[in-house]
DNA sequence: AGTCAGAATCTCAGCGCTAACATGTTTTCA
DNA sequence: TGAAAACATGTTAGCGCTGAGATTCTGACT
């Protein structure tokens, strides 16, 4: 019956092409806009029957709420600054799979930013995140620029920086102990009766925690009285193309190895590549060893002996860790995910 | 020299804590609100010297602008949505690294979700990311829900389809013909004289392209007379292992093939590695093809035999043609970055 | 000197939502 | 039975920015 005149201000259904507001709904529901907030978030008491025909009068209207609206009311936003290195290495996905999981039934979203392992593109990119108050940020490591430091130390936002847990940092730490895995490698190596060991790496000026494993490496075996026999790191980032040609400009050097440590398993499945094109036996001719556990390694012929870092563990528990407590704690924490030997057959 | 009385609204600097906004520089370099906005955002004539004096005030104050704000006020912002099936294939990522080399240098920022190939998710991914009025949405192919599919439609958002160019686009496409692929693996194999392949393939329900492939690939054949021998396809999604599985399963069935063409290069890998733990020669015992062209297939002892898909072209040239036309043409448009057959030395 | 276009800037009203507080309405329990 | 506590809503004032339309100021050209 809307039959007795026209109605003063019958925009209870926004015109089309209109995307529909909480004022809308509110006015289809009959209650005040801010009721019709608080059944979308969820805060404070309702009353059964009023939240039904909120939930209604939102259906009615495909009404979705504004997100910019939103955060600058409540100065901040469901979205999580996600800083990666590098999109290349299936490394830094996987860690994105574990911070997504995370984020499943929840209405955070990631936005990302790739530094190719430049400071000076994270500070870039840390200040345009924090441009959008977003929940959390979430970064790798704990090199950063002066003042990318400040801003994060600055801003009010939950920080973790991920992969890495041997230094201190400024809100939250989650990774493993990329030193302590270097050593577990070296004693695992000695244990099983090599002594002659190489090294294989790729460029570590922008990898901090490759050099971390090298140096636990080095410790590991200094403490059972060895020591490298032979080195060799290429000056490209890590793939599997550079290990093969390591390895072999390695060998073909003359170094008399038994067994070759290489900085993470796409060199190590590239120096496999090597050994069965060149018709070296593995691990009998040459034991090999990798870092990181991914499937590829462990599709070869024979599988690749490795060490197991938990990536999507680490995406995960971190985000975890971060939604629990919005506000950022007092004292820093460090969670270690932790590593394990994959006992595979080339070492 | 302020010391002549307290002033009556000093605020040109905001108070510890207190992050500047718009209005701090306005009052630091003395112009209006408006005038820095203009500065910051390029638009607009600005005097030299007004622009001199607004950046100054910029950098001294650390102003950073505050996203929601502007978003809020003029109903759009830098976001690009990107909606990703998977993280867990390196495929994606791929192209989520083509899109953030297109963003480079520009203010926009990728916002991601993933589907798990589910089109319900992918649905409530769309409404989520509508919410924040993006600049675009990119997603993946051509299938949708009804729903978000009408969401798609009905936003004034820009909205790309990537990978596949068989089907009419809402608004922008950019990939490759599957299909045409498929065709040019039968030809190719066909070429070089095999006349007995089998086809070893992953569960595709819920992946559209590697059917086209496979469709392709049995249109090549018959036109050239001749059909499948022999085809498996395994239950999970594409993987190594799977490969490897599949291929031994498919021999161990006893099928009389030539040549073993694979649903992608992920399969391929497995089965190269199941000829060699299994001391098939390839190709001449078994000829292998694969499509994407990763990286790992290249590396193998044998360089396999693939066909090229440019994903990392794909995200870079679709973020390219949607900058530069930000309303949504009247026409859909299709961009075929096309293919090409590695002639690699396992087929 | 008068007019006018264009350049440079300002004023002002929101964008759609949420925080904080105010108000009214029940329930609880001494 | 009355006061306090708990519940359920409404009212109001922005959040920090941008768009549209003034307004002021130049200089060029009659």
């Amino acid at each position: 019956m809307d039959g007795e005149g026209r109605s003063i201000a019958d925009d209870s259904v926004p015109s089309a092409a209109e995307t529909p507001t909480l004022a809308h709904v509110a006015r289809l529901a009959k209650v005040s806009e801010n009721t019709v907030s608080r059944v979308i978030r969820n805060k404070g008491p309702i009353a059964p029957e009023t939240r039904l025909r909120v939930n209604a009068a939102i259906d009615a209207l495909g009404y979705v709420p504004n997100r910019a609206a939103g955060s600058l009311a409540s100065s901040s936003s469901p979205i999580i600054g996600v800083i990666l290195p590098s999109l290349s290495n299936i490394v830094f996905p996987e860690v994105l799979r574990g911070i997504n999981a995370g984020l499943i039934g929840t209405s955070y979203r990631p936005m990302i930013g790739v530094t190719d392992y430049s400071l000076e593109t994270e500070q870039d990119i840390i200040s345009s995140l924090l441009a959008w108050h977003p929940a959390a940020i979430i970064t790798t490591g704990f090199e950063h620029t002066t003042a990318a430091r400040r801003m994060l130390e600055g801003s009010r936002v939950r920080i973790a920086e991920l992969m890495d847990i041997d230094d201190r940092p400024i809100d939250l730490a989650v990774g493993l102990s990329h030193r302590e895995a270097g050593r577990a490698m070296a004693r695992h190596l000695v244990q099983r009766g090599y002594s002659r060991i190489g090294y294989v790496g790729h460029d570590w000026t922008a990898d901090r925690r490759a050099r971390l494993r090298y140096e636990g490496l080095c410790e590991g075996l200094s403490e059972t009285g060895l020591s490298l026999v032979a080195e060799y790191r290429t000056e490209a980032p890590s793939s599997t193309l550079e290990g093969r040609r390591a390895l072999a400009s390695l060998l073909a050097d003359g170094a008399a190895i038994d067994a070759a440590a290489f900085s993470n398993d796409d060199m190590a499945v590239g120096g496999f590549m090597h050994c069965m094109a060149a018709g070296m036996p593995v691990p009998d001719g040459l034991a090999l060893m990798g870092f990181n556990g991914l499937e590829i390694g462990q599709v070869l012929p024979k599988p690749l002996t490795t060490v197991l870092s938990n990536r999507f563990a680490i995406g995960k528990t971190a985000i975890e860790a971060l939604l629990e407590t919005p506000q950022r704690p007092q004292e820093a924490r460090i969670i270690d995910t932790g590593f394990s030997i994959i006992e595979g057959a080339t070492a």
